[in-house]
DNA sequence: GTAGCTGCAAATTCTTTGCAGTTGT
DNA sequence: ACAACTGCAAAGAATTTGCAGCTAC
């Protein structure tokens, strides 16, 4: 059976309140403030538990490792600030994208990221709004071009 | 300056030959035909080189490590086959998706990433087209539902 | 009381880097 | 000749797992 421990309590109330996806530092940054010794396995763990129970959804983005929100947003796609590097969700969809594909293929969905500036991060404002996740030297960060 | 390795011309060949990106490891294995010796680092260290130079773009869909490919196909985005997990060119694009973020954001670009069967694994094949790529352990594929 | 959970440390996977030897030009 | 390049092995970063002790029920 599955308990209720002050940990998953601390990390599912951090997602909770963030009004966006989490990275699992994030997270666990986040939940040590209710539980100081918390360590980043049992944020993992709990993370995928709460995936597979169905509490939490995994947001992937292109380049990017992977963050967590609530379920019951319906479907839905992100936007990430290019200067702040957050990501938000955008409640809106282009809808029907299944004659994009070649012929013979079939398509049964779609992700869809979209770039740019944030609220917080319009385009004369250089310094990022909160925090910015420090890039990791390996990310190749795609910019692709306009349509 | 820069050389002309039989390396890097088989990484580059490699790479040439392919009808879709490539992970860096599809990379070392084709390269290898044609110079057995051959070390991964010797392959991250020229796909690095390679887009720094402008001879290749990164691919980068949600979930999933970077591929490469050829520069010089103009905007496009990709489909991903959910049986053999091979990735594919779209040469077809919904158009401007400005109107999509939430006020005050601004949006500069985006990325596509559409998930389906591919014409070499249609629905009733159960049967991965070539290879798959091993599905490693902590992979959360997000299964986006129908818009 | 005990199965489930936790923290820590070791293991994995993907990618990068240090180094000594090799090779284009 | 000599700087660029290569293979190997070690180092890194993100995530997972083994294990012994802890704790919710």
């Amino acid at each position: 059976m599955e308990r209720n421990t002050r940990q998953r309590s601390a990390i599912r109330e951090a997602i909770a309140q963030a009004d966006r996806p989490l990275l699992p530092q994030e997270v666990l940054d986040a939940a040590q403030q209710a539980v100081p010794g918390l360590g980043i396995a049992t944020v993992y763990r709990n993370l995928k538990m709460l995936v597979e129970e169905g509490a939490l959804q995994p947001v992937n983005l292109p380049g990017e490792n992977p963050r967590f929100e609530l379920v019951g947003h319906r479907h839905h796609h992100h936007f990430q600030c290019r200067q702040c590097q957050r990501v938000f969700d955008v409640h809106a969809c282009p809808g029907d994208l299944g004659g994009l594909a070649p012929q013979g293929f079939t398509v049964e969905d779609h992700d869809l990221t979209l770039y740019g500036r944030c609220k917080d991060c319009v385009p004369s404002n250089d310094k990022p709004a909160r925090r910015k996740t420090a890039e990791p030297g390996g990310h190749t960060h795609t910019h692709p071009r306009r349509c």
